[in-house]
Formats: structure tokens, C-alpha cells, sequence
RNA sequence: GGUAUCAUAGCUCAGUUGGUAGAGCAAAGGACUGAAAAUCCUUGUGUCGCUGGUUCGAUUCCAGCUGAUACCA
């Protein structure tokens, strides 16, 4: 007999615990972990992108942890593809999947997809990165009102990272970009339950600065070092990473950098909290409760 | 102990020729379809140190007090 199968999503701003909770659930179901953390796949960053310890990645099989190396490029579009290919195998020997992270963009590539769209040529990104250095936010905003003028409408003409996005798709296929949205969720073969680790705001932000302190004593300052040759890279302009690269440009002193650090994680877990909060069908418990998760689980499925 | 200066938002400070105030930073709220730990948008939160006095009205002027800083002893 097929039972609908259920993908277990475990979701929260950074530094709220999610990790041990997943392993911790994974070990009572029997089953294996998908980080949806968009720096963990790297396996070049650990100490600032709070990893799974080996000893934690010991006690669950993950997926997407060590995955990737920083000089690929893999995208939100990749992880979908990648993410829903494994659930199908997990799902071949389970019941049910955990997924764990903060990124609600892959979170929601998972559980709800994106509409098919091309992805971004390095090259052409590039070209339109330099115009826009040279030509300004005007320029993108020109180009974009004749050959899109739907998302022109749309977008945040501030933006240029949108903006870009846009004007890539057009100038690859020749369609705009706003062409491509059909904006309907996707069927997934399995259920998807979501739990927030919910956190009062301040003991979440003392955690935070509690955590990047640890982070330096582990050794922070010199991953960092030996990632200096590929500071270019889009995976390195990441907090923890970027502050440090300033530290040692001589920008700002390590105490400093370190402060700075803090507080924009601290901003990264305010704009986590924004975009889950807008997600209706999050069932929120406090923090460092396994039981509250099972009981929320069991008020679920009797749904 | 004396003299001078200062005391305004969480911080650094501006300002009000007397009609209860505004910048930067911090913070909060928001957006978001292959850069998302990215990128971008919005918002001033206040016993104007305390107690009196003058005044229709004091954060502003006056006195005292408290605290800070500097200099003199």
C-alpha cells in the first residue's frame, strides 16, 4: 500500500537551533536530513556557515552539506532539480524526508518550485554587471521598460540585481522574463509540513553574538585566510566572510570586524523572520522543544 | 574646594531670536522566481538632566541642585 509520503521542513532565522533539531528528529524517525542553507553546500566554508559538526553529520545522513565546491555555480533553480530527485529516492526506502534550513527561497523551490526558467550565463551576467557599473541604474531601468515593460511595473526599479535577473533571461531567450511567470505552485508527489523554530527576538540576537564569538575561537579568522584568493566568488559575499575580507584589507580592525559581523547577522535572522512570517502554513514552536515538534505532528496529521 | 563648559532619540550630535524638536548611525517594518547568508524599499522611537522662577506659553531666559569634562588649587 502507498502512503502519502511527507517531506518535514524545519525552518528558522539562523543561530535558532535547527540543526540539532533535525538530527535529533532524523535519529527518531529513521531517516535523512536536506539542508536548504544556501552556504552550507559548500564544503570550502564551515566554521562562519555554523556546519553541521562531523560529529553531527555522523549521528544522520545529509544531502546538500559538503556538496558543492565554491567554484561551481549552482543555483536555487540546481537545488530544486537536485533536491526533488533525492526526495524521490529517500522516499523510495521512507515515509518521511527532513529538510532543514533558513533559506526561504530554496525552502520554497522545494516545497512549491519555480516556474521553468532559464538560468544565467556567467558570461552574459558579467556584460550586464559592467553596463550597469558604466551606464548606471537609468540604463537597466531604460532597457528593461522596452523589453519587458510588465516587469517593469513590477520590480523594485532600485534594484539592479532584479533588474539584471530580468534583462539576463531576455537577452538569453529573446522572451522577457515576466513572460516566463505562470506563478502556480507545483504538485508535489508528497506533503510538505513546516515547522518555525520560534525565538523571542532579543535571546535570539544574544545567541547570535554568542555564536560568532565561538565562531572566532574555532578559527574563523583564518578560513577566512586561505579563502582570500576567492573572495570574487558570489559564494564568499556572505556574513562572516565579507567583514573579515575587509579586516584583512585593512579596512577596519578585527574587533571591528567581529562587531560587524554580529550585526549583520543579527539583520540576515531579521529578514528570515520577514520572509517566513509571510508563510501561513509554518506551525511555529518554541525553541528546544522535540516534544512540542511531536505534538504539533500529531495535531497535523489528524487534519 | 574654586572657575569654566556641557547635559536633547539606544549612540554621536544639530536646533529652537521663547510657540514641546531633527540628522547620521543603531533599531524596527517590508519586498523578493536560478546572486537569496544576496539585493533593495520604508519608518523618528523623545518627561529636551532635576526643582523652582519670569512669561499667556520655557527644551530655549534666570536661580539652585545633580552629574560629566577641562583647567586652577
Amino acid at each position: 500500500m502507498s502512503t502519502l509520503k511527507t517531506l518535514l521542513i524545519i525552518l528558522g532565522p539562523t543561530a535558532s537551533g535547527k540543526t540539532a533539531l533535525a538530527i535529533d528528529l532524523a535519529k527518531r524517525l529513521n531517516t535523512e536530513i536536506i539542508s536548504a542553507d544556501s552556504r552550507q553546500f559548500y564544503r570550502e566554508m564551515s566554521i562562519g556557515t555554523a556546519k553541521p559538526t562531523a560529529e553531527e553529520l555522523d549521528h544522520a545522513t545529509h544531502h546538500f552539506v559538503n556538496s558543492h565546491s565554491i567554484k561551481q555555480n549552482f543555483s536555487v533553480g540546481d537545488f530544486e532539480k537536485q533536491g526533488l530527485e533525492l526526495l524521490e529516492t529517500i522516499f523510495k526506502t521512507h515515509n518521511t524526508a527532513i529538510m532543514v534550513g533558513g533559506s526561504g527561497l530554496y525552502i520554497r523551490a522545494i516545497s512549491e518550485g519555480f516556474d521553468e526558467l532559464p538560468s544565467a550565463s556567467p558570461e552574459l551576467r558579467n556584460k550586464l554587471n559592467k553596463e550597469f557599473e558604466e551606464k548606471g541604474l537609468a540604463y537597466l531601468q531604460d532597457r528593461l521598460k522596452e523589453t519587458d515593460p510588465v516587469y517593469y511595473q513590477m520590480v523594485d526599479l532600485n534594484n539592479p540585481q532584479r533588474m539584471i535577473r530580468a534583462l539576463e533571461v531576455f537577452e538569453s531567450t529573446g522572451l522577457p522574463f515576466s513572460s516566463y511567470h505562470k506563478s502556480a505552485a507545483h504538485e508535489r508527489p508528497f506533503r510538505c509540513i513546516k515547522i518555525g523554530i520560534d525565538f523571542p527576538r532579543e535571546l535570539l540576537y544574544q545567541r547570535i553574538n554568542q555564536r560568532v564569538d565561538d565562531m572566532v575561537k574555532q578559527g574563523l579568522v583564518d578560513e577566512v585566510k586561505t579563502l582570500l584568493p576567492y573572495r570574487h566568488l558570489n559564494a564568499l559575499n556572505t556574513v562572516g566572510y565579507s567583514e573579515l575580507f575587509d579586516y584583512f584589507d585593512g579596512k577596519t580592525d578585527l574587533e571591528t570586524a567581529i562587531s560587524l559581523i554580529k550585526q549583520n547577522t543579527r539583520r540576515f535572522a531579521k529578514r528570515q523572520l520577514t520572509w517566513f512570517r509571510k508563510d501561513q502554513d509554518i506551525k511555529w514552536i518554541p525553541a528546544g522543544s522535540v516534544a512540542m515538534v511531536e505534538n504539533a505532528l500529531k495535531g497535523l496529521s489528524e487534519v
